[in-house]
RNA sequence: GCCGAGAUGGCGAAAUUGGUAGACGCGCGAGACUCAAAAUCUCGUUUCCUUCGGGAAGUGUGGGUUCGAUUCCCACUCUCGGCACCA
């Protein structure tokens, strides 16, 4: 009987889908305890192009893994989708016309059909596509939660311009400074963004790549090994994680200072940024007082049954303090979880409810739980199961790359006096007069009346009820780090009265609303407020500062501005960042970067204020036009100030150069002649250089005559200054200078990251709108989540506009809307007045008209795939307890940083909303190699297509010119017409074929050459199966032990293969079984029938197509239980011994396995080859030593 | 420049507490079946030397440790991927 896989295939295709053989059901069975898998491709972008056959290598890969794991026992869930929007749909339609949304529904038929034709076992009821309302409704009510949550801010940006396209487009679309669509000139444009705070995720994204560690802290009475300890040590050591248990000092009668003590020297050492601190009972008391005075960072701090305030007993009393300081407790970590019974005999109820509003704690309470003091505890377990859970398993090179672009570097951050002689302006009044008059004064801003105008806004509307602030539009646009800001309080205080009526009921809410709207705009700068007198105003305002503005860093109270004018002004600093601090002796100049805001400030009052604006023109320009590989030489031009090091290096230069980045550190920087660019900055423009730094060895620095030398070897450099550092190496000497200044005020620890705010809009079309809308004073506000999906309006006019706007800010009836405020400060909408609920005032809104970029539908897809039906809620709880995490998730590299990183950013946050269970989302990552093709490329280097080559005794030549060629792989073009189609190679050989090849191929992650001569082989395979399985008879038993013993060698070798992603080895293995096995007349039934279930995940329709003549009245071998293997049988009785003679191999011999050494050398011995090559070395008496290795090797040494 | 991965026959590749290098497949060669071809099956296939017994070399290059190294250590070359004026 022929091998007819296409009968074969739709056959069972059929099957699967009509009794829907995948799907699984969320509610728990009857089985509740069945294990669960959760296995994630990343769905595709169903491309006009269709499916290449890159797409199903990582589909069969999680296909063969959920077939193995059904077979196991495990309730699976393996889902499909479509990431659908997003700029390719968008062209394609303004190329055709065609609308995105037909389009792309056209293409989502056709993956459809291509992927279902290679017999994947996915749960197509679960399938989605970010396209959907019923999918981007829960997109934008994300979003929403995020925006209250204040993960959004509006902002200015420059963005890539088109200006013969009039688009923006993405830094994808520019290559080498050039549009790649219409090859112009890509110039930078400022449009307003709303903008994504992933910065304040920056540290946690980081070191949640790393594995935490576990601390576990008993109470009074207790030990390291009390109670839950011991279960949940067992639990956590097992799964990889370092746990610490400590016994605290005189358990039974506990002092606080010794406990303290001991934490200090034994457990503070081991606290990581990430480590989880678990207390039980008075450990948590004991962590509550430590915590609320020391400055510590860690993960996250889990109280169980803790003790709280004063428990009212004495001997413990000194654990307790009137009250924590809980704010210090809450910033230590970040999370809290409080697990707590309702049946506790020592802390109430309300007690625990007491702390964990105190630290907005994760409340975990059980009713009928006590103290926890039993030895197990199935709520504590749970708990770390989800620690476990967010232990990554991903590629070292993935979480490189993560590192990488999350960039975190530690240094210095040192403040620097600048000298600058104020001159009063002529005409322009004072600073100190204007207060009076009763304006707002940023000390040097140009922008003070605008920053007045908008805080004036927002003062207007504290009459308003639920006053929210918007200050966020122009946050950024002011935030200079080294500005300090003076404001009067008191003048703005008697404007506003004089505008308004005033009323004393609104003192406090205007001292608040002061306060929160300069607090976000000078966030995290120096701030000084004044007040004229010490009335109720200034004393409500600041204690409005102490308790809630966290963000600024230090103010001062001052009652008399003029002279604090004066001194602020003379005390301006300068800010730079260094983390290459080691040779601070050699500075000899700043730079500053020629975009840095406080540039035009510092030149105000120079001479050549025009030459110095030119050049940072001209270095802007030419940094907006150069791409990356060009060479960059640095260019600059002094300021024409000083600044005063405050390291002790005197009055050094000011330059603006080229190379420093207005958005990195503080913008400005402290050079030396041992940094490579400062160095070749510095000999460009005649700047003065010291080396400090010279090579170890004292005889080769002597002989250093020029500076080059210095700064090339400053890494394992010796410090020469004469001070408290020389004579040290650099590298042992940063945290002995990082103390010393520090200790002397001189500079300040700071962290650096790479990692920018997440531009979150896009001015396009095809993407989720944004559900924000704006009052008539601008004012911006979430749309009710009744008022959810907000619709994609349709329109024919989905080009973008020369304005840079989105082409949804055309649809005017769209844009403009009527609509109220809600209770809860959201906007409804309405379309006609019967909908007006009584009492509240219509207004006029305007949508914002950007939509989401195509990173927003795939940063929580696989969330909502556990509950795609929902129609309540993106995803129930239930759902993501029991699916969450993703178990696996296979995927391309090309997502390594992007969609990985935001996924993993959405999830954190709905984590510390307590939406999620886990801090990660998935589990183990595995990328797949690209699957390349053969190309042909001539001698000079050019491509020929493959069609116009010949092949000639193995060798290649172009047809046209008889030039010899090279064969290479390089990557499937239409150009080069070496594509393949995944739909030819399934219609001549069968999905089963392709699947198997593609898993052939080589190391599943590795790059790997399409071979279609390699395809028929495997073709070959199946049909040897085949053939073996249907034309011959099955036995009822195995003819020979040795085949029993391959037969379980097997069962064992595919099935850690398949478990460790080693496709191609375990292909070769069922290779070597057929081999074996196809020389018989008769297919044994048990052996057969394990091999027929060990090939089902790879070739599934084959498999069930045979599996019928082992088990007819199965329905289907889906889930037929995984064959076993009997370890004892794989052993040998008789095992092959090597001989090796000075290392060589010289011959072998069979033993029994259980013979002793003495036995096999004496057995290697009788080998005539053996001996013939010792008495060639010197005879037997030469022998020195005698090697054994049990079951592999008998060696010789003759010397 | 920085970070990461890698280099083994004509080709894809296998081989881990250091122990017989090249499993399995492709390709190629020989043979069987056939009038013939395809398909199928059998045998061979790292290179060089050979008196046909066998011998020598061999896992990017150069060193080292070891009785023994694809595997461990040091230095280097090349290839691929990512980042890049980041102080």
């Amino acid at each position: 009987m022929a091998y007819s896989h296409q009968l074969i295939e739709k056959k069972w295709q059929k099957f699967w889908e009509e009794n829907r053989i995948f799907s699984v059901k969320n509610a728990s069975t009857s089985s509740s305890n069945k294990k669960t898998f959760y296995a994630l491709d990343m769905f595709p972008f169903p491309s006009g192009a269709g499916l290449h056959v890159g797409h199903p290598e990582g589909y069969t890969a999680t296909d063969i893994i959920c077939r193995k794991k059904r077979m196991e026992g495990y309730e699976v869930l393996h889902p499909m989708g479509w990431d659908a929007f997003g700029l390719p749909a968008e062209n394609f339609a303004i190329k055709t016309g065609q609308h995105p949304e037909i389009s792309t529904n056209a293409n989502i038929e056709n993956f459809t059909k291509q992927i279902k034709s290679l017999g994947f076992s996915y749960d197509w009821e679960r399938e989605l596509s970010t396209t959907d309302p019923d999918y981007y409704k829960w997109t934008q009510d994300l979003f929403l939660k995020f925006y209250e949550k204040g993960m959004l801010y509006e902002d200015e940006k420059l963005l890539n311009w088109c200006n013969s396209c009039k688009v923006v487009c993405a830094n994808e679309e520019v290559e080498q400074g050039l549009h790649e669509r219409c090859g112009n000139a890509v110039t930078k444009k400022s449009l307003k963004q709303w903008m994504f705070k992933i910065t304040d995720y920056a540290e946690r994204l980081l070191q949640d790549l790393e594995k935490p560690n576990v601390i576990l802290l008993h109470g009074w009475e207790g030990t390291g090994k009390s109670n839950w300890f011991p279960e949940i040590t067992d639990y956590l050591k097992k799964n990889g994680i370092d746990v610490y248990h400590p016994d605290f000092p005189n358990t039974n009668h506990p002092k606080y200072a010794e406990w303290k003590e001991f934490f200090q020297k034994e457990i503070q050492p081991k606290l990581q940024p990430n480590s989880i601190v678990v207390g039980h009972s008075l450990g948590c008391g004991f962590l509550q007082k430590y915590l609320s005075e020391e400055n510590i960072k860690i993960g996250e701090i889990v109280f169980v049954a803790p003790t709280v305030g004063d428990c009212g007993v004495d001997e413990i009393k000194d654990f307790f303090t009137e009250e924590f300081n809980y704010e210090k407790i809450k910033n230590s970590a970040d999370n809290i979880f409080i697990i707590a019974g309702g049946k506790d005999k020592y802390i109430t109820s309300d007690e625990f409810k007491f702390l964990a509003k105190k630290l907005n704690a994760h409340f975990n309470f059980y009713e009928n739980l006590g103290h926890f003091l039993e030895n197990t505890s199935i709520e504590i377990l749970e708990f770390f199961k989800k620690t476990v859970q967010s232990v990554l398993d991903w590629p070292e090179k993935i979480k490189a790359m993560q590192r990488n672009w999350i960039g975190k570097s530690e240094g210095l951050l040192f403040s620097s006096p600048l000298i600058f002689e104020y001159t009063k302006k002529r005409g322009t009044k004072s600073s100190c007069e204007g207060a009076h008059s009763g304006k707002i004064n940023l000390s040097g801003s140009s922008r003070s009346s605008q920053i007045f105008s908008i805080v004036l806004n927002n003062i207007k509307e504290v009459k308003k009820k639920n006053m929210r602030t918007h200050i966020s539009k122009i946050q950024k646009t002011f935030l200079i780090n080294n500005q300090k800001i003076v404001f009067d309080g008191f003048a703005l205080w008697e404007h506003w009265k004089r505008k308004n009526n005033y009323e004393k009921k609104y003192r406090k809410e205007f001292a608040a609303t002061v306060i929160k709207s300069l607090s976000s705009l000078y966030y995290e700068s120096e701030f000084i407020g004044y007040f004229s007198s010490k009335n109720s105003i200034y004393r409500i305002v600041f204690e409005y500062i102490e308790k809630d503005v966290k963000r600024i860093k230090t103010y001062y109270r001052v009652t008399d501005l003029s002279s604090l004018y004066q001194k602020n002004k003379n005390n301006l600093k300068i800010q730079t960042y260094s983390t290459h601090f080691e040779a601070f002796k050699a500075d000899t100049f700043f730079v500053i970067a020629p975009d840095h805001p406080l540039l035009p400030k510092l030149i105000a009052d120079v001479d050549n204020k025009n030459a110095i604006e030119k050049k940072c023109e001209n270095i802007l320009e030419k940094r907006a036009q150069l791409g990356f590989e060009e060479e960059k030489e640095s260019d600059g031009i002094f300021t024409g100030r000083y600044i005063q090091d405050p390291v002790g290096n005197g009055k050094l230069p000011l330059w603006v150069a080229s190379f420093a980045l207005a958005d990195y550190g503080t913008g400005i920087v402290k050079c030396s002649c041992h940094d490579e660019r400062d160095f070749a900055f510095a000999k460009k423009y005649n700047i003065p250089l010291k080396a400090v730094l010279f090579p170890e060895d004292k005889e080769e620095a002597k002989k250093v005559k020029n500076l080059e030398y210095c700064y090339s070897d400053m890494k394992n450099g010796v410090l020469t200054e004469p001070s408290k550092f020389s004579g040290k190496k650099s590298g042992e000497l940063r945290e002995e200078i990082m103390q010393y200044v520090e200790k002397n005020n001189l500079a300040e620890r700071q962290t650096n990251f790479r990692l920018r705010d997440w531009i979150f809009t896009r001015q396009r079309y095809w993407g989720e709108p944004i559900p924000l809308v704006f009052d008539e004073n601008g004012k911006c506000y979430p749309l009710d989540s009744s008022e959810l999906p907000l619709l994609l309006p349709k329109t024919d006019n989905y080009l973008p506009s020369s304005s840079g706007e989105s082409p949804l800010a055309k649809i005017t009836d769209w844009v403009q809307v009527k609509g109220y405020i809600t209770k809860d400060e959201t906007v409804k909408i309405i379309t006609n007045s019967h909908q007006v609920p009584k009492g509240v005032e219509i207004q006029n809104f305007t949508r914002e008209t950007s939509v989401m970029p195509n990173w927003a539908g795939s940063s929580w897809y696989y969330l909502r795939y556990m509950d795609s039906k929902n129609s309540n809620e993106a995803f129930s709880k239930e759902a993501e307890n029991k699916w969450g995490p993703v178990d696996l998730y296979v995927g391309g590299a090309e997502h390594a940083v992007l969609h990985l990183l935001y996924a993993r950013f959405w999830h954190k946050m709905l984590y510390d909303m307590g939406i999620v269970s886990t801090k990660e989302p998935f589990k183990k990552l595995v990328n797949q190699g690209l699957i390349l093709s053969y190309a042909y490329q001539r001698k000079s280097g050019g491509l020929v297509p493959t069609d116009e080559i010949e092949e000639k005794d193995g060798k290649f030549f172009e047809i046209s010119s008889k030039e010899p060629v090279e064969k290479i792989t390089a990557k499937m073009s239409k150009s080069l017409k070496n594509v393949v189609n995944p739909d030819e190679i399934v219609e001549a050989f069968g999905a089963d074929t392709l699947r198997m090849y593609e898993m052939f191929m080589g190391p599943f992650e590795q790059n790997k050459a399409w071979d279609t001569s390699a395809v028929e082989g495997m073709y070959k395979f199946l049909s040897r199966i085949h053939r073996y399985f249907t034309e011959k008879e099955i036995s009822k038993t195995c003819p020979s032990p040795e085949l029993i013993k391959l037969t379980h060698r097997t069962v064992k070798k595919v099935s850690k293969d398949i478990d460790e992603f080693k496709f191609n080895t375990a292909i070769s293995q069922m290779m070597v079984w057929m081999n074996a096995f196809q020389k018989l007349d008769t297919v044994p039934q048990i052996a057969g029938g394990k091999f027929v279930r060990l090939l089902a995940p790879f070739a599934p329709h084959l498999a069930e197509e045979l599996w019928q003549k082992f088990s007819p009245e199965d329905e289907t071998i889906s889930f037929k239980s995984w064959p076993t293997y009997d370890e004892s049988l794989l052993v040998e009785n008789n095992v092959k011994y090597a001989v090796q003679v000075n290392g060589k191999l010289r011959g072998d011999f069979e033993i029994s396995k259980n013979a002793t050494k003495e036995e096999c050398i004496a057995k290697a011995k009788t080998i005539e080859k053996v001996m013939n090559n010792i008495s060639m070395l010197g005879g037997e008496e030469k022998v020195r030593k005698e090697i054994f290795v049990p079951g592999k090797i008998v060696g010789f040494v003759v010397k």
